[in-house]
RNA sequence: GGCGGCGUAGCUCAGUGGGAGAGCGAUAGUCUUACACACUAUUGGUCAAUGGUUCAAAUCCGUUCGCCGUCACCA
């Protein structure tokens, strides 16, 4: 049957088909896994994005790297399932909420618990269906079938389950201890939710009184106004200044009470005054002296972090920083105040808000860490869990050796409430699944829930099992996991990665996934991190409408190197977009060509030193994208894709055919035609899992297709091909020809004028008969209108300019056009070039230790290099004669 | 302070024991029957410095300098 010229849009227009093609999949069901229980699996979980927030480049990062690891499973016939899904995220979800109630004049106390809920619930559905969409966008191939989210109603009965299940192992306990607290936030914050800046401050001299009136002793503090909670005053036992002190009593100035100087080890002597004053509701290291010493802690600040009822009634209700400037002035006149020097020191601040995180004595619900991070450090011993790059084992293992228990209260409204229960009556506590009516003990009904919330990460930490249906035994759970790969970014491996998988081991005894590919983050050019308040960051929404989904993902893939963040600005994606238009125009040139083309059955079809040449390119190409994709080399993967399509099939290949082409002979070009289409089909096969979108547009206009690229099989590396035989030749011919065009760029021969080329070869072999073959093939290449090959050595080549090729000479008829001494000279420093080589290569031969201690390889391979330099001297040796003869 | 990373072409970065690479840029030419988002050619590097291991080092080890990230800290 005789084809018909398809047409292509002259250039590539994303916006024409990526979102119709999304679509399509989606409504065929393509992204669902595909059920083979006799394939094996693959099953990869979303990291979920906050339901708030909107995506940026770094979601876009670690949802294309996922999307290509699948498509290629997908396509090599696995039983796929990437679970996509949304976060919560308590704190940063109720601050857009209250920011919104704010504009109304309303704040959330109003508004009440259930009301705020509902209005936030709202705003989520909102929220959700823009990242939803944007997911879709950038081409996700998730099954939305499976979409979850931290909050629905399977993942509440997980969070639910996991709680109780923890505190009847006794690994959840609730406490009077000091946390971390935002006073903005108005929550607790676990250890890694706080973000340490330096900032620069002031360290303060203050006398203290002793209490029988003789004399004083001098603290230095960077918090003076805290000293309302001062319990003590301590000095370390061996600081020979002190020593008599210790014991003695003094009066806290701007009070009316007595606090003892006490000794601990813990001080510094050398820092300040080398006494500190002691205020265990509000720093870490003196909660801990105060323990120590049986001391009382004084809490001085409201949860919104004003000084309270504890403090003198003047600096009640004051902030930390007004109440502060009030202290030092008061210290001043009433002459308690020393002096001050600059002291710039690391503060906490809360990594939602950026507000100066207060450590703030508190009844919170914590849970014991110890025994499960020892289970998470012993499935990474025994090697059940991988990390890409494996730097980051480090900081897994050192973080986990150094666990602290983890506080997962939090004072918030949005979120999974804790499934806690008080009895008003009897005081009686309740750790339930379900929800209780009335008092187990006293049987009353005036109970009520515990009004904290769980942290997010709670939730979280549970996702790739939650997700398939635990605490259910759900056929996808039994199917999918553990998962298989996990790509996020390193700044969660505390957060998330490492409590993944201590949750995994802890409810079902083995770790969530086998890999963990952690990217690096994405910058912009000057290395910063991409943010709102910066202005810096890229929306990938808008390089999708400018260059489109499968540019982005490519360029992404393309520069995503192990262990390096990414800079990059919008311009990057121009790398992604100019290889598409390139495939786009491959392929409209071969559509195009389409008329009168009767296809033939490839399989029969005779296969040229060409055709076999570009069989084995593609294969190895097929060799290092599966290598690469199986080993988390994605730039490795993007690049043999970029070089064999751009620089073998474009511009060698494809040059190639149009001497059938444009042949008279029909039977040739159907011949040509048929193994081009072949391998541009093959092609696009091997390239969908980076571009997914121009890869299937393309597919479904081939006459030689049918059904999608993206569930046809993956045209994976084939050991049994082997063609390097010919690829040999091409090389060969390739080096002809480039040395044919150096010649024409070097004395600047313009195109349209046509030259007289002489191929000399050293002897008559197989290049040199293949050169003879395929004569007006090179002609093009080289664009010459005579070309001869002189196998027989009987050509008269005298007033042509020699170039030096391996295996053989090239003589090109431009004596008119050069200038033989500039031509002698540029022969005298190649040779002086090589000869150096030569040297090099020489010593290494004859050097007994390198000929006993190099691999054969290297041996044989150091052979060959000393007969290329040296063909290449005497080459160059010769010409030099030929041109002094002009 | 502990741990870790980085320093390679003008820029962004690959390369981890055997002849220095890509993309972008720059320069020169070309509208050569798909693609000027193209083609052809050229240019460009003491692989931070220094010492060592090795027959052989950008690559492994030591030291120094510069930049960065993390964790832990001093009131």
């Amino acid at each position: 049957m005789k084809l018909k010229a398809i047409e292509l849009e002259k250039s590539y227009d994303p916006k024409e088909f990526e979102q119709r093609l999304y679509e399509e999949w989606k409504k065929k069901g393509l992204f669902a896994p595909n059920g083979d229980s006799n394939a094996p699996k693959y099953s990869v979980v979303m990291p979920p994005p906050n339901v708030t927030g909107i995506l940026h480049m770094g979601h876009a990062l670690n949802n294309t790297l996922p999307d290509i690891l699948v498509r290629y499973h997908r396509m090599k016939g696995e039983d796929v399932l990437w679970v996509p899904g949304t976060d919560h995220a308590g704190i940063a979800t109720q601050n857009v909420v209250e920011r919104f109630l704010l504009k109304e004049g309303k704040t959330r106390q109003q508004l009440g618990r259930e009301a705020f809920l509902k209005r936030t619930w709202e705003v989520k559905e909102k929220h959700h269906d823009i990242i939803a969409m944007q997911l879709e966008t950038i081409g996700c191939s998730c099954d939305w079938k499976h979409e979850r989210f931290t909050m629905d109603e399977g993942l509440s009965h997980a969070v639910r389950e996991a709680f109780v299940t923890l505190y009847e192992r006794g690994l959840i306990y609730k406490g009077n201890y000091l946390v971390n607290y935002c006073p903005k936030c108005g929550t607790a914050l676990a250890d890694d939710e706080v973000e340490y800046k330096e900032i620069p401050g002031k360290l303060y001299d203050v006398r203290y009184p002793y209490s029988d009136g003789s004399g004083f002793i001098t603290v230095a503090t960077t918090r003076p106004e805290t000293m309302f909670g001062d319990v003590a005053v301590a000095v370390n036992p061996d600081d020979e200044r002190y020593k008599d002190v210790v014991g003695k009593m003094l009066v806290l100035p701007l009070t009316d009470r007595q606090i003892p100087i006490i000794a601990d080890s813990f001080v510094d002597i050398a820092f300040g005054t080398g006494m500190v004053k002691i205020t265990p509701a509000h720093d870490p290291n003196d909660y801990q002296c105060g323990k120590r010493h049986g001391l009382e802690a004084i809490n001085i600040l409201n949860p919104d972090g004003t000084l309270n009822d504890n403090c003198p009634e003047k600096y009640r209700n004051l902030g930390v920083l007004e109440a502060r400037k009030l202290v030092i002035d008061d210290l001043k006149t009433q002459g308690y105040y020393i002096g001050e020097k600059d002291h710039s020191h690391e503060v906490g601040h809360c990594y939602r808000c950026g507000t100066v995180v207060e450590p703030y004595l508190s009844e919170q619900w914590f849970v014991k860490m110890d025994t499960m991070a020892q289970k998470a450090l012993d499935a990474w011993r025994n090697d059940e869990v991988r990390f890409f790059p494996k730097k980051w084992e480090n900081t897994y293992v050192h973080w986990l050796e150094n666990i602290k228990d983890w506080c997962i209260s939090r004072q918030l409204w949005w979120g999974h409430r804790i499934p806690v229960w008080y009895c008003n009556e009897c005081g009686n506590m309740m750790v339930r699944r379900e929800d209780p009516t009335c008092c187990e003990k006293c049987g009353s009904s005036h109970i009520r829930q515990e009004t904290d919330v769980l942290d997010t990460w709670f939730s979280s930490w549970l996702w790739p099992f939650s997700t398939l249906g635990w605490p259910e035994v759900t056929p996808d759970l039994k199917r999918y996991f553990p998962t298989d790969s996990l790509v996020t970014g390193y700044d969660i491996i505390f957060f998330w990665v490492s409590r993944m998988i201590m949750a995994s081991l802890e409810f079902l005894g083995k770790v969530p996934f086998r890999d963990v590919f952690l990217t690096g983050l994405v910058r912009d050019k000057l290395g910063r991190k991409m943010s709102k308040s910066l202005g810096n960051g890229i929306d990938p929404i808008e390089v999708v409408k400018l260059y489109g989904a499968d540019a982005m993902k490519f360029t992404l893939a393309h520069s995503c190197t192990q262990g390096q963040d990414i800079l990059i600005d919008m311009d990057s994606f121009k790398m992604g977009s100019r290889f598409c238009n390139k495939i786009w125009n491959a392929a409209r040139y071969l559509l195009m060509n389409l008329d009168g083309v009767t296809l033939k059955d490839f399989k029969e079809v005779k296969l040229g030193t060409m055709d076999k040449w570009i069989i084995q390119q593609l294969n190895q190409a097929s060799r290092k994208v599966g290598e690469g994709l199986e080993s988390y080399k994605f730039n490795e993967a993007a690049q043999a894709i970029y070089e064999y399509f751009w620089n073998d099939y474009c511009d060698w290949y494809i040059e190639a055919s149009k001497d059938s082409f444009y042949s008279a002979d029909q039977d040739k070009k159907d011949n040509s035609m048929t193994i081009l289409l072949e391998i541009l089909k093959k092609s696009l096969l091997l390239m969908h899992p980076f571009i997914p979108f121009i890869t299937e547009e393309i597919y479904s206009k081939l006459p030689n297709t049918d059904g999608y690229c993206m569930t046809s099989s993956y045209p994976l590396f084939d050991s049994s091909i082997d063609y390097s035989f010919e690829a040999k030749l091409v090389s060969t011919m390739q080096e002809a020809v480039r040395l044919v065009r150096n010649v024409r760029g070097d004395i600047q021969i313009p195109l349209d004028k046509k030259i007289h080329v002489v191929i000399r070869p050293d002897s008559a072999d197989d290049a040199a008969s293949f050169m003879e073959e395929k004569k007006s093939l090179f002609a093009g290449f080289m664009t010459c209108d005579r070309l001869e090959i002189d196998t027989d050595r009987k050509l008269d080549v005298k007033n042509a300019l020699p170039v030096a090729g391996s295996g053989f000479n090239v003589f090109v008829f431009v004596k008119d056009a050069i200038n033989v001494d500039d031509e002698i000279s540029k022969l005298e420093k190649d040779i002086a070039k090589n000869k150096a080589s030569l040297t090099q290569t020489l010593a290494k031969l004859s050097n007994e230790k390198f000929v006993n201690n190099a691999k054969p390889e290297v041996i044989e391979k150091e052979k060959g290099k000393q007969a290329e330099f040296e063909e290449k001297i005497q080459k160059a040796e010769q010409h030099i004669k030929a041109l002094r003869s002009f």
